[in-house]
Formats: structure tokens, C-alpha cells, sequence
DNA sequence: ATCACAGATGTAACCGTTTACATTGCTTTC
DNA sequence: GAAAGCAATGTAAACGGTTACATCTGTGAT
């Protein structure tokens, strides 16, 4: 491989002449310049990008660290999030953090010294003390779906709790009277504000018990026993809202199991909108986040900070859509 | 941070002595090694990974070049990659390259400049001049899924030959005589080896027409479209093996379309395992690919090719196993 | 006493960029 | 006609490690 003193000694110029053509950093004499290209396309000369982040403290790379690839949310969010770097010219880390705060401290230590240019985050138990001390160093970060309000740096989520309305109004319309919600880990706070959209709702309706919530894990296993749970209490539901996507179709699960017919006899709406949701059977109905531009869009907030843009701590919260589908016909 | 030098100036040595103790690459007099120690547990001192990267070509990074990791199929192979080179102190760097030559020869290209130290493809449409090229440079390389019986690299991959026997065996011992295969693209070496498996079996039986087999895209809509485009031709099938789970899981959706019922009137076997399989309607019996451990299989040969270990070339190939569901009761 | 050699450490070049500062030659200004 | 200013480029010091080679000491062999 070439290297830029290569370049320097075929056209006949300094390094630095070189690096200024190739950054157009400072003018230069369009002849110098135009032989200085002429060498480049003649070597074949790529600038090595290791030595630039040396210099530069920038490697032209992104994290992406979220709590684990195998969850069906994520795969969407790292596609937006990889396309809109590639066309930046930039690459990503993914790294699984299994929600385990000290995997995220270990990450951040390890990927600061590889120069990363930014982090984006899709996490709940970042420490603040770790935001923190990337803002320090001027390192960019961007967090999806995080609380503080407080917040140090860029936030991106869905409007969740109109999503639960949205959902829970539906399920209305279709008449259902009786709605239940499978709600998730409360230190999420996605699962806070879906609880309480669903409880803004749901609370004037006639006949409502706050024993119609049962937790989960955000998980198939979990709907599905917080269906088990659900019916043993209140036999006469006749719709669930579940926090996410996996639960409902864990719910769907449950319910076939006993024999319960859906939509006939009880309608279930998840939230997400992950894909799966399309091959279950019957088709879920699901408020639906926009989970690739999300990503595109964390990249994007990332990328304007890392190139010196705006600093601007925005919490940006995104709409959702409610998708009908047969689970709530 | 504390560069090396000064941890030297700390520990009165000199710079060459604090690599020698962190490398532990040379003898150092206990003493001094305990000097120098301490100098860096005072300076809370960690070596910057970008100047060894420099220095030695190598940024303690593996590229995972896959299809698409919104086809399910690839989290988990992703997540065996990750959890491996984790356990070995590197990252991971993901790339999608949609199948897309161009795509992949961009990233290797990018990739390169960043002195990556490794890379993994799960790709049919790499090139075998940029196999090559990456061998030239001494950059090892791991292939998933690959043809080249060539290997100028370690390939791994299951056999698919010996799973689609398995899968139209069990079929036939579930009484099905008339069974359809959806094949996939043919570029790809298991789609081929699918078929092939597919008609060793089944060619023995009577009633076999090759009309039997229709082509599918590896994706649910293909999958859905083969079943229809099979039902014209033999309103009689009783089985259907389909070369991969999306082809399955949309065959599950024409047949319910019409009102066949899986598994009474047609049995239906996918091949992948992936974990979508669990939660179709009915669940859907699959040839499991050992999909999380390939990925952590992948890590390891490459890492041991980066340490400078074998250069082996081997194709591994991996057994996988019939899960029976309920799609074949 | 001398030589060879091994043990322990230091010196400085190198990896391939970026960039602050210096230099050079002209033009402009009073 | 000297001072000032600017355009264009060069020089060399970073960035923070690794490592080939040099150096120095002490030891056993001859």
C-alpha cells in the first residue's frame, strides 16, 4: 500500500500539500493540486485510516450497543442505524449488552480507546455516571428509549403512552369491555408510559379493576403466564393489550392453548411492530414504532454531533401508528 | 489519558521496558515489572488500542459481512460471532451487504484501511478474486455458506445434503406420498445441496414427478406463491419440504389461505431452525442448523488464524438436526 | 585476565497521518 | 523602497504505541 510520502515524492511535493489536497483542508495551487491527483489515482493511494484516527482521535466508527440482537426489535434499529452510517462513510460495532450495565461500562472503556467517534445506546441500565463521562470527553452520544429527563445528550423513543391509548381505544371500538394489559418491567420506561396510557384509558371505563394488569418480561414465555393469570382472575376479558409484541404473541399462545378463540371471543393488540407479528396466526394487531428510522434517525443525530454540530440534548419523540390486523377484527 | 511514556517517566524506566512488561513479549526483571506495575495502576494507564494498531496492523476487530441481519436467520449467527470474539477481548464490526458483490468489495476495501483484523462472510456473491486479494495480504478470512470446494480459506457450513434426506424421510414415515419441495435460489451451494438432498429421497418414490419442485427466493412471499403455484399443478401433494423456514412459514400461509389444514390434509418441514418456527400456527417442524454456534465456530477459527495459528483451509461441516413439530403430526 | 554470552534495559526509528509554525516570493501601500 | 500582507508550500512535531538494535553488567569458561 501506498502511503501519503509516496504520493508526496511522485508529485513532487510535502506531505502536507498532499493531506491538504485530500482534505481540502487550505487552499492549494489548482497545478499542485491537479499533480498531486494525478499521483494519487497513479499509487492507487487510500489514506490509512488507522494512522488518521491516531491524529485525529477519530476512526470513523460508531457503536451500537443494545441489549441483544436475538430480541426481534432489534435487528430493524441496527439496519437503520448501519445504512444511514454507510452512506456517511462510516462503520459500526454492534455489541450485546444482555442489559447488564457493567458489559456497557466494559464496552465504553474498550471502544474509547479504539477512538470510536460516538455511541448510540438502546439501553436501560446505561449508568448516568457513564453518559456523563463520555460528555466529558466530547464523546457523542445518542440514547434510544431512556428516561431522564434530565437528559445530557440526545433522546430518541416513540410516544408510548399515545401508543397505549391509541391501542386501548381500539380494542373499545371493537367492543371489548373488559381489557386487560400485560404490562412490562417497570424500570423500563417504555413499559411505564404504555401502563399508563392503558391506565388513562381504561380507568373510566366501567367496571375496571387494577387487577386487569399483569406483569411481564417483555418476553413470549411471560405473556403467555400473564395470560394464565389474567384468566384465572377475570375470566370474562375480552381484550388484552400487551406492552410489546412478544408478549401478545405469547398471549396468543395461551389462548389457543385453552381454546379461546381470537378475535371471536377475546382481541389482543401488541406494540412494536416487529415483523413477527405478520406471520402469527391470527395476524396481530400492534401499534406500530418506527423502528428503522428510529435507528436512522439515532444515526443521524449521532453523525451531525460528531461533526461538530448541535449539542442540543433534544428528547425527540416519535409517533406511532396503530396497524389493524385480524387478532382485533 | 497516560500514554506509556508516561507510566515510563513514573516508574524511571523506559518505554520500551513498560511494552516489554505489558506484552509480557520479553524477560523484565521482577522488580522492575512490579515498578512499572504499579506506575500503571497509579495512572489508571490503558494502552490506546488505535497506536497499536498502528504500530502492528491489527485494531483487534473482526468484520461480520452478512446478507441482511434483518433476515432472522442472521441475529443468531451474529450473536455467536459477538459472544465469542467478546469472550477474546476483540469487537465486531457488522455489515449488510445485501447479497450485493459490490457491497461486500466496498467493505473490504473500507475495512482494510482500518486494519480489521479478520474477516467472516456469510455470503454467496463474494468475490473469490477478493478471497484472494485479502489472502495475499495475510488477512485471514472465514467463509459461511460458501461453495468453493477450492477453499483458499476455512469454510463452515451444515450439511444441508443430509438435512433435506432427514426432512423428506420424516415425511415420508409420517405417511405423506406426495411431497413438493420449494427450492431456493440455486447460486446458493444449500439451496443446491437442499434439492439434491431432496431428490435422492424422493426420487425413488412412485408417483415422483420432478414437477414437484418449484422455485422460491428463500422469503416468506416466495414460499406462499410456491405453495399456490404447486397446488394448480398436484391439487394431491401431502407434504411439502421447503427449503428454508421463510419458504415454510409462507406455505403455512397459502395453505391456511385455502383452507388446508396443516398437518391433516399437507405436512410441511422447513429447514433452518430458526425461532420464528416456534411460534407459527401450527408450530413448524424444522431441520435445525446449529445457527448460534456456527457463529461462535466462525469467531473461533478466525481467531486462530489471526493469532497466526492454522491455516488449514478445512470445510467444516456442521450436522443438524430434525426438530418435529406439530406441522407434521 | 580475557572472551563470550546471557540478562536487563535503553535508544530511537517506525507505523502513516494531521497540523502548528516557518518560510518563500510577490504584491500592495504609504 | 521598506514594511506589511498574502498565497502557497515546506518542515517537523505531534498522535501513542512496538520493536530492532545497541548498550551495559555480571558470570563462567578458558
Amino acid at each position: 500500500m501506498a502511503t501519503i510520502r509516496d504520493v508526496a515524492r511522485l508529485a513532487g511535493v510535502s506531505v502536507a500539500t498532499v493531506s491538504r489536497v485530500i482534505n481540502k483542508t487550505d487552499f492549494v495551487n489548482p497545478e499542485t493540486a491537479a499533480q498531486v491527483l494525478k499521483a494519487i489515482e497513479q499509487l492507487q493511494y487510500e489514506p490509512n485510516a488507522v494512522a488518521r484516527g491516531l491524529a485525529g482521535k477519530k476512526m470513523g466508527i460508531i457503536a451500537l450497543i443494545l441489549p441483544d440482537i436475538l430480541n426481534p426489535f432489534f435487528p430493524a434499529l441496527a439496519r437503520g442505524v448501519e445504512d444511514e452510517a454507510q452512506k456517511k462513510g462510516l462503520t459500526v460495532i454492534l455489541g450485546n449488552s444482555d442489559d447488564l450495565g457493567l458489559k456497557e461500562s466494559t464496552y465504553i472503556k474498550d471502544l474509547k480507546k479504539k477512538y470510536v467517534d460516538g455511541f448510540i445506546f438502546a439501553s436501560n441500565t446505561i449508568r448516568e455516571e457513564d453518559v456523563e463521562s463520555l460528555r466529558k470527553e466530547g464523546i457523542p452520544i445518542v440514547l434510544l428509549d431512556r428516561g431522564l429527563n434530565t437528559a445530557s445528550c440526545p433522546v430518541i423513543r416513540s410516544n408510548n403512552r399515545a401508543g397505549a391509548k391509541l391501542a386501548v381505544q381500539h380494542l373499545i371500538e371493537r367492543g371489548c369491555q373488559k381489557i386487560a394489559h400485560i404490562y412490562g418491567p417497570q424500570e423500563f420506561i417504555t413499559a411505564r408510559e404504555r401502563l399508563l396510557g392503558y391506565e388513562e384509558v381504561v380507568g373510566e371505563l366501567e367496571g375496571y379493576s387494577p387487577s386487569l394488569m399483569v406483569s411481564g418480561k417483555f418476553d413470549i414465555e411471560s405473556g403467555r403466564q400473564g395470560v394464565e393469570h389474567l384468566l384465572t382472575r377475570h375470566p370474562q376479558i375480552d381484550g388484552i393489550f400487551a406492552g410489546n409484541d412478544l408478549m401478545a404473541i405469547g398471549a396468543l399462545k395461551a389462548l389457543r392453548e385453552r381454546g379461546i378463540l381470537v378475535p371471536e371471543q377475546v382481541k389482543v393488540c401488541g406494540f412494536d411492530g416487529i415483523s413477527l407479528t405478520e406471520i402469527t396466526e391470527p395476524e396481530l394487531t400492534t401499534v406500530a414504532q418506527p423502528i428503522y428510522e428510529m435507528g436512522g434517525l439515532a444515526a443521524r443525530i449521532l453523525l451531525n454531533e460528531i461533526e461538530g454540530g448541535g449539542r442540543e440534548n433534544t428528547i425527540i419523540e416519535l409517533d406511532v401508528a396503530l396497524i389493524p390486523r385480524k387478532s382485533t377484527r
